[in-house]
RNA sequence: GGCCAAGUAGCUCAGUUGGUAGAGCAGCGGACUGAAAAUCCGUGUGUCGGUGGUUCGAUUCCGCCCUUGGCCA
């Protein structure tokens, strides 16, 4: 935050997650006072019980970004959210949006016949899309036949057309952290987010909205663990372990995407935020 | 001090009628186009507590020892 002192700096989140309003503790969301020290963008945008995607967040961030230049100030991209990073430098195909409907009809399906079955359907109408998605990977599946019963045409053809252009260049780089680093920290961090309410939040959220637990929301590192813990199906030690495990196990995916980006510049080892502030100088 | 039970992968445990062992979770690697903090794929050698004995061969059977629980003193 020194760096946002010194030059008119704002920030857009590129974070999944602190879209949600209400959703502070677990998110790590930025709290009042350095919102007022330095403006942020793409938080609080929906409510739990509603959903976010990919593609709001491309038109959200690219509008964002463009105020800010037009306030003649600097916009700083900053979060975890690789597939949202992803749609701003590789693109987003024209692909519809998500049907509820739709969405709810191939899960009833599923119900029936099993993903697999769903799978070899998904064979007949577009087997490139087949081949490369896993007969038990639900989520891919239900999107690929959303795609077509909305279309009528195969995902597979729908992609890798045109690519939006941003109308600005980004400049990458990201944190590579000592693994026994990362995880001791992730374990001090989970632990900070208890003491400071977060089952409370949770509590609180589940009073406020009818919300259920496969919603992309509640689905979230933390939250999913503590909703099993109000449910009463885990204790509060099980809780803890499976939230930190999670937040572990969401790490190492981000760095496996980092690994896929070799444009970025890695920042790895001890002082990140030194070699940071190196890095912004080196930018400007 | 006596009796009983348990000691096997980082954790919880299964198993081997004696031929050196396998699940779940964790960890590790990977994929990733409107749910992505999601979803999915791959990956298991560990003095089978120690030591002596029986045996061609012991993690498995026997003795002793150690540790941890429980019961009795």
């Amino acid at each position: 935050m020194a760096l946002a002192e010194r030059y008119p700096i704002e920030i857009v989140a590129v974070d999944s997650a602190q879209v949600y309003r209400g959703m502070d503790i677990g998110t790590a969301k930025p709290g009042a006072a350095e919102r007022a020290r330095v403006p942020h963008h793409l938080l609080d945008l929906v409510e739990p019980d509603e959903p976010y995607s990919a593609g709001r967040f491309r038109t959200d961030a690219i509008q964002a970004v463009a105020e800010i230049l037009a306030r003649e100030r600097i916009p700083l991209l900053v979060g975890g959210t690789m597939l949202y990073y992803r749609s701003l430098v590789a693109g987003l195909d024209d692909l519809p949006s998500a049907q509820a409907a739709i969405r709810q009809a191939i899960d009833a399906e599923a119900a029936q016949r099993g993903w697999p079955a769903l799978h070899a359907e998904l064979a007949h109408i577009d087997p490139p899309a087949a081949r490369r998605i896993m007969p038990n990977d639900a989520q891919r599946i239900q999107r690929a036949l959303e795609v077509f019963r909305i279309t009528g045409k195969a995902l597979s053809t729908l992609q890798g057309a045109a690519r939006g252009v941003l109308p600005f260049a980004l400049k990458g780089a990201c944190l590579i952290p000592e693994r026994p680093e990362l995880h001791r920290a992730i374990e001090q961090r989970f632990d900070a987010m208890l003491r400071d309410g977060l089952v409370d939040e949770v509590k609180n959220l589940k009073k406020k909205y009818a919300l259920e637990a496969d919603m992309p929301s509640m689905r979230a590192v933390g939250y999913r663990q503590v909703w099993s813990l109000l449910e009463g199906e885990i204790g509060k030690a099980e809780m803890r372990e499976r939230a930190i495990a999670a937040t572990r196990q969401l790490a190492k995916r981000q760095l496996t995407w980092l690994r896929g980006f070799p444009e970025l510049v890695r920042l790895e080892g001890a002082r990140p935020e030194e070699a940071a502030r190196r890095l912004f100088h080196s930018f400007l």
